[in-house]
DNA sequence: GTCCAGGCCCTCA
DNA sequence: TGAGGGCATGGA
């Protein structure tokens, strides 16, 4: 396949903080912010050589879509904007203001949202860990098989819901009791009874209600599914670490006037500071 | 062996 | 509307 480079300015922006944050579960580390990243059937290497420099080598044509991808036409800027006015207010030891720091370079990436509904259906009450090797397994087992020039070698496509559906596609992959909602999302998707695009282009609150319809999705993995791959910016996952969170550090409640149309994106970086500050 | 993991579903009040 | 138990699997 023909390949091409391209080079972008970047503000805001950290390929290790991305990879770390729990938002994508697929990405390959070749060293110190330098990846192979799969997204649907495509498949890229990005690299940033210094902080303010991404580099990207993907087939010829598909910028477009990896520049959407990586949130580069987003506003960050008018972002950081709203959160260093609150940083600022806060104080710098404010937990807010902490997380945010050691967050920054984090975005919310588009991904494609098949994917993102499948990956987040297996994340239920399950380890990031087993959840990448799931999420592998199943790429390995009914994706299709890609030989590229290096450095990205071998890798498989995301299965397809057609995929999925085959005949023990499913059996050893260790979906475990998660394996039945699965199957069932991949028919609901392949026969059309379910349509992913539709709903993404719909409003939050519809969005939601339909996806909380299919079995296996709760408030938590839609709520997952609208921030990650439908790019419902304002979307507020709650899981078990963000509870906490809520809990210690916000009565309870998250603050959302705050930071409204993006407050997934902080959500996120909170989790990721939760999760870094817990390490060790 | 026990506990836990980016929850959800079902039941029962 | 909310609390509580069960759930597949595998690593710590």
């Amino acid at each position: 396949m023909s390949m091409e480079r391209h080079t972008w300015r970047v503000d805001h922006f950290d390929l290790d903080k991305i990879a770390e944050s729990g938002q994508v579960f697929r990405w390959e580390r070749l060293g110190p912010r330098h990846y192979v990243i799969p997204m649907g059937s495509l498949v890229a290497v990005a690299r940033q050589p210094d902080a303010e420099v991404l580099e990207l080598d993907c087939t010829a044509g598909a910028a477009g879509a990896w520049r959407e991808y990586f949130a580069l036409n987003d506003d960050y800027a008018g972002y950081w904007q709203t959160i260093n006015a609150w940083a600022k207010y806060d104080g710098p030891d404010a937990y807010l203001t902490r997380a945010v720091r050691a967050a920054d370079g984090i975005v919310v990436l588009h991904q494609p949202d098949w994917e993102t509904a499948v990956s987040f259906m297996v994340s239920q009450n399950n380890n990031i860990p087993r959840i990448r090797g799931t999420v592998k397994e199943l790429s390995k087992r009914q994706g299709r098989h890609i030989t590229a020039p290096p450095p990205v070698g071998e890798y498989w496509t995301f299965p397809s819901p057609a995929a999925l559906m085959e005949p023990d596609a499913l059996q050893g992959v260790g979906l475990g009791y998660r394996e039945k909602y699965v199957t069932a999302l991949a028919g609901a998707v392949r026969s059309g009874g379910l349509d992913l695009f539709a709903i993404s282009v719909s409003d939050y609150a519809e969005a939601k209600a339909e996806l909380m319809e299919v079995p296996g999705i709760g408030e938590k993995v839609a709520n997952c599914i609208l921030l990650y791959g439908m790019h419902f910016l304002d979307a507020f996952p709650v899981d078990t670490w963000i509870h906490r969170i809520l809990e210690r550090e916000f009565s309870g409640a998250f603050p959302l006037e705050r930071y409204r149309g993006f407050n997934g994106l902080i959500q996120q970086m909170i989790f990721y500071y939760e999760r870094k500050e817990t390490k060790r």
